[in-house]
RNA sequence: GCGUCGUUAGCCAAGCGGUUAGGCACAGCUCUGCAAAAGCUGCUAGACUGGUUCGACUCCAGUACGACGCUCCA
């Protein structure tokens, strides 16, 4: 079996993923998720859709991935949306939580193993095992604010990931006036002890009434669901530093053993829309269900946002997802048309050779391009034989046997709810036949139109009518 | 300022030191009462300036432009 390769941002080289000795073919992915102050927005789930992608082609590729995402559920942004809306951090977070997940399955994303959420017991628990490990080893202390910080300068290693060097760095010009009491300035916070903002949120724990910092949040999280040495890291690239640097110094410096916390760093690059930042102030924010008001549907913008590589910037446009719009009906037509060439015939004829290029493309650090590439070729390719009839029927179940191993990956399928016909429409083509075979032209377009206006396509084709959403 | 990365046809976007990437759009044809859809065919680019080479979109240097990070952010 080929092995899959990618970038590892902590060595900037391609790698050959490989499981840990004595792991079989397991592999531990951890997946940072969404913040739930908010809906997430389609920036965030091109990540999300990258690493469903990288997980499931490494399942194509027989690895089995146990996948964990987290749910940031407690942070500055939470505290302040639950204090505006005057309720409680949970009610505020639960229905970004549900949209979350409601998104998701819009988009086809395979579910994790688990979604631990920052403000689970067992996890804030963890949390403070950890900050204390990190304690008794000197690699943190509470300073005067009666907040705990984690000190950088016990973890030389710090910078790795991103290749800063701390000392070359130019602080940011905003160091904010009551972190003073910092050993410092980079020291990131581990515990953050309670204020007056903070309200009815907060934990107790052996430096006083508090709530995790960010970074320590997703150390504990990862390492408690999946143990002290994870194999795949995925985020965004934006989380690199400091978000994912901090997570390295956490984990190393709280681990028992000497393996390293994370082996294989994928980030995933950022999303633009029309050509620039995507910001609310700029009109060109969207979150999926924006998306879904002005018709798109889930795997559109699955496909939209699948169809870039995930370490080139990506611009998002409606342009775009005109484009993956056509190209999933030409893709639809395909396998229509596979399947009815197809017949009954079970028995099959395995397709060209060239057709494993498909995979062989996303072992290439996810070529998804070369993959898409290889699958539109094929696509035209049997279509011309079919063109000549010189497509038979095991050759047709081949390449449908192959598609289904190419849905497996890309989960672009059309939906089993989209053939579903009412029978208003199923009444309005049978009128239509019958005025067809009277040659009643006007009254079959009339009727045409009436179910055009229910939202079905009407072919015309030598074999009678067909209808298709449009 | 420091550090990364990028610049490919109308748009999106890959591989490759020499042989048609692919998608969308557009055009022609096929099918067809009309239409739509679909299919086939066509459409061949590489920011700029030098250099290396028998040969460069692909390697090297410089210039310009752009994106991203250094700060909560996917």
């Amino acid at each position: 079996m080929p092995i899959p390769r990618c970038y590892n941002t902590l060595t900037r080289s391609l790698e050959a993923i490989q499981p840990r000795v004595g792991e079989g073919q397991k592999l531990s992915l951890y997946t940072c998720g969404p913040t739930v102050y908010a809906h997430a927005h389609i920036g965030n789930f091109r990540a999300y859709v990258f690493e469903d992608l990288l997980q499931r082609h490494l399942q194509e590729r027989g690895f089995i991935v146990r996948r964990v995402m987290n749910l940031t559920d407690v942070d500055d942004k939470t505290i302040r949306g639950a204090h505006a809306a005057g309720i409680a951090l949970s009610d505020y977070t639960r229905p970004f939580k549900e949209a979350f997940f409601q998104d998701s399955k819009e988009l086809r994303l395979l579910p994790a193993e688990a979604y631990p959420a920052a403000t689970d017991p067992e996890q804030i628990v963890r949390m403070i095992s950890m900050i204390g490990t990190l304690m008794d080893r000197g690699h943190a202390y509470q300073a005067e604010d009666g907040s705990v910080y984690f000190r950088i300068a016990s973890f030389p290693e710090y910078g790795k990931l991103a290749h800063v060097d701390l000392e070359g760095q130019r602080p940011g010009q905003r160091v904010a006036s009551d972190e003073y009491d910092k050993e410092a300035v980079a020291d990131f916070a581990l515990w953050k002890a309670w204020v007056a903002e903070d309200g009815a949120v907060g934990w107790e724990s052996p430096w006083g009434k508090g709530r995790p910092g960010w970074h320590i949040e997703c150390s504990a999280m990862a390492t408690g669901m999946l143990g002290e040495a994870i194999d795949i890291h995925c985020g965004g690239v934006d989380n690199i530093f400091p978000h994912h640097e901090a997570e390295i110094a956490q984990c190393e410096c709280a681990r028992h053993g000497q393996e390293p916390f994370v082996r294989y760093w994928m980030h995933c690059a950022h999303l633009m829309v029309e050509g620039s930042k995507m910001a609310k102030s700029a009109g060109n924010f969207f979150t999926l269900r924006d998306l879904l008001e002005k018709g798109w549907t889930g795997r559109e913008v699955r496909y939209a946002l699948l169809a870039v590589h995930y370490r080139g910037a990506l611009n998002f446009t409606m342009e775009g997802l005109a484009a993956a719009r056509t190209a999933l009906a030409r893709l639809d037509a395909w396998r229509e048309r596979l399947a009815e060439t197809a017949g009954s015939e079970t028995a099959t004829v395995a397709p060209d050779a060239a057709t494993e290029g498909f995979f062989t493309a996303l072992d290439d650090d996810l070529n998804i391009s070369s993959a898409l590439a290889v699958l539109f070729e094929t696509l035209r390719e049997s279509n011309r034989r079919m063109d000549e009839k010189k497509l038979t029927p095991p050759q047709a179940r081949g390449l449908l046997q192959w598609l289904a191993r190419v849905d497996g990956v890309l989960a672009l399928e059309p939906d089993a709810s989209a053939a579903v016909i009412s029978a208003e429409v199923e009444e309005l083509v049978d009128a239509r036949a019958a005025a067809r075979e009277a040659k009643e032209w006007k009254k079959s377009d009339a009727i045409r139109d009436q179910i055009a206006a229910l939202g079905w396509t009407v072919k015309d084709t030598k074999d009678g009518q067909k209808i298709l959403r449009s």
